[in-house]
DNA sequence: ACCTGAACACCGTTCAAGT
DNA sequence: ACCTGAACACCGTTCAAGT
């Protein structure tokens, strides 16, 4: 059943109505209903299906360098987000429907834990992390509007035409913009992702080495 | 007309239907159509008219430290999103139609520019700093399903309960989340951005150090 | 130029009825 | 216990028709 979702997943996000997993699982609309009491618990179920592949690829993830494990971890689930937007709205949105959302996030946990510091401090070192590789992926993982429908526009004519946009406007007024221009044009989300990650990071190496035991 | 959609947002996201903005204007549904081509467009015109009243709370700010303005405009940004959580998932979908949202991530650029870092460490700075409070903000906002329904259950019954479920898992498999217990009954969802807020900024300062100029 | 509202295609959800 | 599919209420969107 959750393997239906997750193939219907790949094809899409707003491609999943009952009607069309009905029709994908070969049954009737309201026979979903027996194992799923929502659209929100069948995503909810979408989302924990998916986490269970993220968590058997980070599991075993250990360095001597908590930090060093925080960041595989927090790129593994970055990339599996990104490509599955939909899935920053449902990740631990549901307690008792997610089992391996909170596995995971007891993962991340335990790794902040080893780093020695208050109870406090790792409770919100932890939904820091977790937060903005969530936020970030669902946000970078949106396709930019209306481009798609035309059909023939690639990402780099879309960027192009934005920073074509930007060009025209005045340098006095909109300093940063005119300042990033020509890196924004040829960025890589991956690597945008990665920079904001490491501030994070080392802010957390700094505060767990003045908090932390050991 | 952003205005009637503004106080619709009040009322709630899901709220926001053309049949009940028609209503609410005492129009018809399709005089909407004139003014908007698509509910997205609806609710890009909706975020930006919500973040022209941010920007105004947020242009003047400037001390002598820029990371302290930065705090202050995250801060800022985060108490307006995470009471319209829907805004996150519109906040600069389209540039074309939201200059405020544009002119709001150029005034967070200006302060970065302040750090004298160089064009690619500027834009990653910005970026993560609104996606961090954008990705959190939207995520914090969501009320917890299901029990609104219910009516009774208020948000402090409603942690109880999660943390009474989370005491009856085994010590020894789940640490992170028996060592986060007791914070996380009582705890305050700003407070927990803040945190994070400050994580990313504490990186951004050291970065700044090592790669600024001036 | 701007508005109307019936009509259309498409949702999630329910439920009496089947096996 | 598990499935079916018509029916219901409700969407966003279109469009011929009005002023």
């Amino acid at each position: 059943m959750s393997k239906a979702v997750a193939i219907l997943d790949e094809a899409g996000d707003s491609a999943l109505t009952f009607r069309a997993l009905a029709a994908r699982i070969g049954g009737g609309v309201g026979s979903i209903y027996w194992y799923v009491s929502s659209k929100d618990e069948l995503l909810d179920k979408a989302a924990d299906f998916v986490m269970d592949g993220v968590l058997a690829d980070t599991r075993e993830f250990s360095s001597d360098d908590p930090i060093d494990d925080l960041r595989h971890i927090a790129i593994a689930l970055f990339e599996t987000v990104v490509d599955r937007p939909w899935l920053g709205s449902y990740f631990m949105r549901n307690v008792a429907t997610q089992p391996n959302s909170m596995r995971f996030y007891e993962l991340v946990g335990q790794h902040v834990l080893r780093l020695g510091m208050p109870p406090t401090e790792s409770f919100y070192a932890a939904s820091a992390v977790v937060g903005f590789v969530i936020g970030t992926a669902s946000d970078l993982g949106q396709e930019p509007p209306e481009e798609l429908v035309t059909g023939q526009t690639t990402r780099e004519e879309f960027f192009a035409r934005t920073v074509a946009q930007w060009n025209e406007l005045d340098p006095d007024e909109w300093p940063f913009l005119h300042t990033i221009l020509d890196v924004f044009e040829g960025h890589d989300d991956t690597e945008q992702f990665k920079a904001g990650l490491d501030l994070i990071l080392t802010g957390l190496r700094l505060q767990a080495e003045s908090l932390g035991g050991s």
